[in-house]
DNA sequence: TAACGTTATGTAATAATATAACATTTATAA
DNA sequence: TTATAAATGTTATATTATTACATAACGTTA
């Protein structure tokens, strides 16, 4: 068993947002969501953005600027990451796939570096965009 | 023999100076090195970008917000990408491994999504920065 | 070459994303 | 309980990127 983080009251409040999102959120977005509970400054909301990726409850999507919760029960520090992304409607999934995920996570090439992280993200249209 | 794209005045000024840094270089500091070459204003760099990473001529460096030039000879398009990062001095490396490449293109789960295009992000301490 | 569509350019304004700096409060642990 | 680290609050500002609109250059083909 793993250690829980326990997750002060900012953290929470926008933890718990994007988990119910389903999808990936955006900073501004979030703030103004949050508004209401408190929160009303950019500060605020990427420090636990900051604190929330650091210890793998949510990831960043870097190509869209944008935070999702993890959706990999297991995953406590975000070191491996994948995803795939529909061009056309923008959803996001995180990809489970442990071939995949050893995969790179074993990778090493002649340039001499020790990867310690990797993220990679997939585009492409997903089922319900390919058969409009 | 693949076709050459011919660049227009923008693209070729930016173009070149991203190539001759060797590294990657961010929008802004991009539009200040060409302002002596009469190009004032962030669209205009903006735009010859978007054309350039869509011939493949650059990639951009989502976790970095920069662009590279394709360090891979035989790259027209950039549909497959994967870069290592040092994470202590930021220098990038595009991967050329072709069985990396190979296996990600191929790459297809039960998600019933069709990929066309992929990016990965290595990240890692360099040979230089890990003897330090 | 004239007319047309496409691509590229120029310019101003502004939107969207993210961090710096500083003061204060709360939680944790010795 | 006192010291330390972590989190919060607030203002201002830096950085990255796009919208909107006008004009110019280029390539095709009639």
């Amino acid at each position: 068993m793993q250690k829980e983080h326990s997750l002060s009251k900012n953290q929470k409040i926008i933890f718990d947002l994007i988990d119910k999102s389903g999808g990936p959120m955006k900073a501004y977005s979030i703030l103004f969501n949050v508004q209401k509970k408190g929160i009303k400054a950019p500060l605020q909301v990427y420090r636990a953005l900051d604190k929330l990726v650091e210890i793998g409850k949510i990831h960043k999507i870097e190509s869209r600027n944008a935070f999702i919760a993890c959706q990999n029960s297991s995953c406590q520090v975000s070191k491996a990451t994948a995803f795939s992304i529909c061009e056309s409607c923008e959803n996001v999934s995180e990809i489970s796939n442990s071939k995949l995920l050893k995969y790179l996570s074993s990778f090493s090439d002649n340039s001499g570096m020790k990867y310690s992280k990797y993220n990679l993200e997939f585009f492409g249209l997903c089922k319900k965009c390919k058969s409009k």
